[in-house]
DNA sequence: CACTCCCGCCAATTA
DNA sequence: TAATTGGCGGGAGTG
């Protein structure tokens, strides 16, 4: 570090070319400054020059070997301890070997220590990842360059991958400020917002059969207003864009990095296929696909993916379909955001407790959106480069240069969200000029624009963080959902705030499942879930102990740890516990499933599908639920606005237990309650909501708390992810027993297997009615029973749902069966029907999506001036010192 | 041979 | 105009 101080001195330009060999230089103290750049001959050496130096050298000593490792290891083990240790995970595995690799490394320098993904490492190892805010670390393109050894070109593309996820930010000419991963988290979650508004159609819409499918295997998300279709947003689009030029920013590594990102975030499974993210990020199309472009798009996402792996956010892996095996790569970082990944993901394997933190967060996310809307404008058009022309352009604000930056950073992703929403509204509902940037929260559309769930995150998050805390969603859930559930629910029924308040949820923490289980109360739940237990013994343990409140154990990690941290970086321990069950290295995805092969292998994507498209429909909702709507009002305020979105679905829901149902929407005796609960950890898109009252009455849950559990819970697929692997039993607490009325019955036990893939994605949600009471008679169904039945999925939820009801390692031993929610008006629909249209949705490109017209103009715009904006960051330059 | 992906030419941007 | 950035793709290293 005091090297770069004093080294940071002036900015210099560096003599470009002069190949001055710093290696040599390895005696020169770190001090020189490098001003001028030279190339450093490419030995690395690895001796030190600095004190960190030392560092360094180990890590890239051991690091080529660690990379192998990778591949055949989990290598990522968060090191939690070593401050110094930068990176999180990566880093430190390098270490491993030091001592005896390095010189015997030295010597030679294969190829792999040139890597990339070991300079990003050796990069990040020269900065803290949390560094203090107080402090403000400067690169020096230049020196970094010498001390690594390295040409600057190659700097260029480790720090625009940092840059994309805002790690860094350019100052200046030649300097960078460092901002290590305090934003990471916002960062990864604002991409995520714009995956799903971008990506979420393609997820889900992708037929491309080939590619696409097998991996997401699913269409995630239809949830977007799929009527549109339009996927909103281009970000960077370049094709567009011609205006100004986007030309090359457009391509940047920087945008292709985001994307790239979002990609894993939307994708279900978190895990992405070069030659899928390749298509994908070449806009221009998918028809064309020159095969060279695809080769250079496929180049360059080697090497971003070095540089995201070096930062721990990914890992490679293979997936194995009937082709054979390509080359993929795997998420391993934060799913979810809470506010600060990055202190959970440190450790906490312990719920985090995020509640207020994340409130904070969110609170923070807002109001920098608002702050920041003004950068809107700019980005408005986001579309194409968004982040750049901002930027930069903010940049010419000359406030405080690095401040801005950042915000603009995040205005700027804000912005994307912005945009992707408002494109959604457009879709929605209509209107379409608007530019503007929403703020944050969306719309509730108009009409139908319940969908929109997606994207009002941060309202639900609240609940969730609250949740967590405790244990995760289940306490929260319960606590909040129970309080203003309560007094409604106590007036309608029996005056019992049952509903919400005890339910017990599983969760499984599996990166992907979560378990839902209502109705712990009852001694039995403890059974069922025990079972299901197997994931988590605890979180039997957990339930049974605790009657009321939901325990999630593992839950706990991930549900709690909205933080999600399970899997991602921190307990690597965990991690790979959960990823076993995950997914090793290889994953088969089912490619092309037939039909109906295909509903099996992509039960994710069914349910999802299915779920989504519940959303999708208001209609469905029955008058009711309006009504119902408003009722919720008086239940926790978070919560009350995803329920309204829920709602539509939830009436729906609940009905499969027709009785009750019908009782309860004559009646609306029951206000339905329904707890959203955010996607936290994990789920990266996925909202849950429970009905709190739901049959309550009907689940007879005799607790008087407890009924909570015969809750019927209904996943959505929050925008377009959704898809997750939700379960959620809610009758789970008695199936058997429970089922007084026998409509739940079947519905109570849920079971979800992983598909293969599935480890990570499949989802599914039981709701103690299943919408369609067409098929199961609730009567038969027995809790062992599995599946089946009783619900009636729509067409494509059947097909995944069926295929679902395997038991999935994470089952629990008992059968539970799983439940699908579908929308009512699904059913008569088959799954081929429904394709089609997603197809269309495809890759669209933007322009073709909705109206292009609209769309470019605004780009347009917006391009040319984020064309024109150059950058003007320019330095003081006044050295520190 | 297929994967990876390093290397560095050279154009677009900036200064 | 010079320097900085960074797209791009040849082709080498690896397995």
């Amino acid at each position: 570090e005091n090297i770069y101080d004093r080294s940071r001195m002036a900015p210099k330009t560096p003599i470009k070319n002069e190949p001055i060999d710093l290696s040599k230089q390895k005696g020169c103290t770190p001090e020189r400054n490098p001003i001028t750049p030279v190339k450093i001959i490419d030995r690395p050496q690895p001796d030190p020059w600095t004190p960190t130096t030392n560092l360094k050298i180990l890590v890239s000593a051991a690091s080529p070997d660690m990379r192998d490792r990778e591949k055949k290891k989990e290598l990522f083990r968060p090191i939690e301890n070593s401050e110094q240790s930068d990176t999180p995970d990566s880093l430190q595995y390098d270490i491993v070997d030091d001592s005896t690799v390095d010189e015997f490394e030295k010597q030679r320098p294969s190829r792999k220590q040139k890597s990339l993904g070991l300079l990003c490492q050796k990069f990040l190892a020269r900065y803290p990842n949390y560094p203090l805010s107080t402090e403000k670390t400067t690169i020096s393109l230049d020196e970094v360059a010498s001390i690594l050894g390295v040409e600057r070109r190659r700097i260029y593309d480790i720090v625009n991958v940092l840059e994309s996820l805002q790690l860094v930010s350019r100052v200046a000419k030649n300097q960078y400020c460092w901002h290590g991963r305090h934003n990471l988290s916002q960062t990864l979650k604002m991409l995520q917002e714009a995956g799903e508004l971008q990506y979420g159609e393609l997820m889900t819409s992708q037929h491309k059969e080939q590619d696409l499918e097998y991996k997401f295997g699913e269409r995630k998300k239809e949830t977007i207003p799929d009527s549109q279709d339009r996927p909103l947003l281009d970000f960077s689009e370049p094709d567009c864009s011609s205006a100004s030029a986007n030309s090359r920013k457009d391509k940047s590594l920087r945008i292709m990095s985001q994307k790239f990102v979002m990609l894993f975030l939307v994708s279900k499974t978190k895990i992405v296929t070069l030659d899928v993210a390749a298509k994908i990020l070449i806009e221009e199309t998918q028809d064309t696909v020159d095969h060279s472009k695809f080769k250079t798009k496929v180049r360059r996402l080697y090497d971003i993916a070095n540089v995201l792996t070096s930062l721990g956010l990914i890992k490679k892996v293979h997936v194995t379909e009937e082709r054979g095996r390509k080359p993929a790569f795997k998420w391993i970082g934060p799913v979810e955001f809470p506010e600060r990944t990055d202190e959970f993901r440190g450790h906490s394997p312990t719920s985090g407790p995020l509640p207020e933190t994340q409130r904070g967060a969110c609170a923070q996310y807002q109001t920098s959106a608002t702050g920041n809307q003004r950068f809107t404008r700019h980005a408005s058009f986001n579309s194409a480069q968004p982040c750049e022309a901002a930027r930069r352009k903010v940049s010419s604000e000359p406030n405080s240069p690095r401040q801005e930056r950042q915000d603009e950073n995040c205005s700027k992703m804000i912005n994307l969200a912005a945009v992707c929403r408002q494109k959604i509204e457009e879709d929605t509902g209509s209107a379409k000029n608007s530019n503007i940037s929403l703020p944050f929260s969306l719309l509730p559309v108009p009409g139908d624009s319940d969908f929109c769930v997606n994207p009002l995150p941060q309202a639900v998050f609240p609940m969730v963080q609250a949740d967590v805390p405790s244990f995760s969603l289940p306490n929260g859930i319960s606590s909040q959902a129970s309080h203003p559930s309560t007094p409604a629910a106590s007036k309608t029924e029996n005056g019992k705030p049952t509903l919400v308040p005890n339910q017990p949820f599983l969760c499984f923490p599996s990166s992907s499942l979560f378990m839902l289980c209502g109705g712990l109360q009852e001694n039995n739940l403890s059974e069922p879930l025990p079972a299901a237990g197997d994931l988590g013994n605890r979180s039997a343990e957990a339930q049974a102990p605790v009657p009321p409140t939901a325990y999630q154990k593992r839950s706990s990690h991930k549900c709690s740890s909205p933080s999600a941290p399970v899997d991602d970086e921190e307990p690597t321990a965990k991690k790979q516990a959960l990823e076993h069950s995950d997914l090793p290295l290889s994953l088969v995805v089912p490619k092309k499933p037939s039909e109906s092969s295909k509903a099996e292998s992509s039960p994710g994507s069914g349910c999802s599908a299915a779920v989504h498209l519940e959303i999708n429909r208001p209609d469905l909702a029955s008058p009711a639920a309006p009504e119902v709507a408003n009722k919720d009002s008086t239940k926790p305020l978070d919560c009350q606005e995803k329920e309204k979105q829920s709602q539509n679905k939830d009436p729906d829901e609940p009905p499969p237990e027709n009785e009750h149902i019908s009782k309860e929407n004559g009646n609306q005796p029951f206000q339905p309650q329904y707890l959203y609960v955010q996607p936290t950890a994990g789920l990266s898109s996925f909202n849950f909501l429970f009905s709190a009252n739901q049959a309550p009455g009907a689940i007879s849950l005799a607790a008087n708390q407890l009924p909570s559990l015969s809750v019927p819970c209904v996943m959505v697929p929050s925008a377009a992810l959704a898809s997750f692997p939700l379960v959620c039993s809610p009758s789970f607490s008695n199936p058997l027993s429970s089922v007084p009325d026998g409509s739940f019955s079947a519905a109570a036990s849920t079971n979800f297997s992983v598909s293969s893939l599935a480890s990570t994605t499949p989802v599914f949600i039981s709701t103690t009615g299943v919408v369609t009471p067409k098929v199961s008679p609730a009567p038969s169904v027995d809790p062992q029973q599995p599946a089946h039945p009783a619900l009636h999925l729509s067409p494509v939820l059947t097909r995944s749902c069926s295929a679902v009801k395997l038991d999935s390692p994470v089952c629990m031993g008992h059968p539970v069966t799983l439940l699908k929610l579908q929308q009512p008006s699904s059913a008569p629909l088959t799954p081929k029907s429904i394709r089609p249209a997603h197809h269309e949705a495809f890759f669209k490109t933007p322009g073709s999506l909705g109206d292009p017209v609209a769309w470019k103009k605004n780009e347009g715009n917006q391009t040319r001036n984020a064309s024109s904006v150059q950058r003007r960051l320019e330095i003081s330059t006044t050295s520190p010192d």
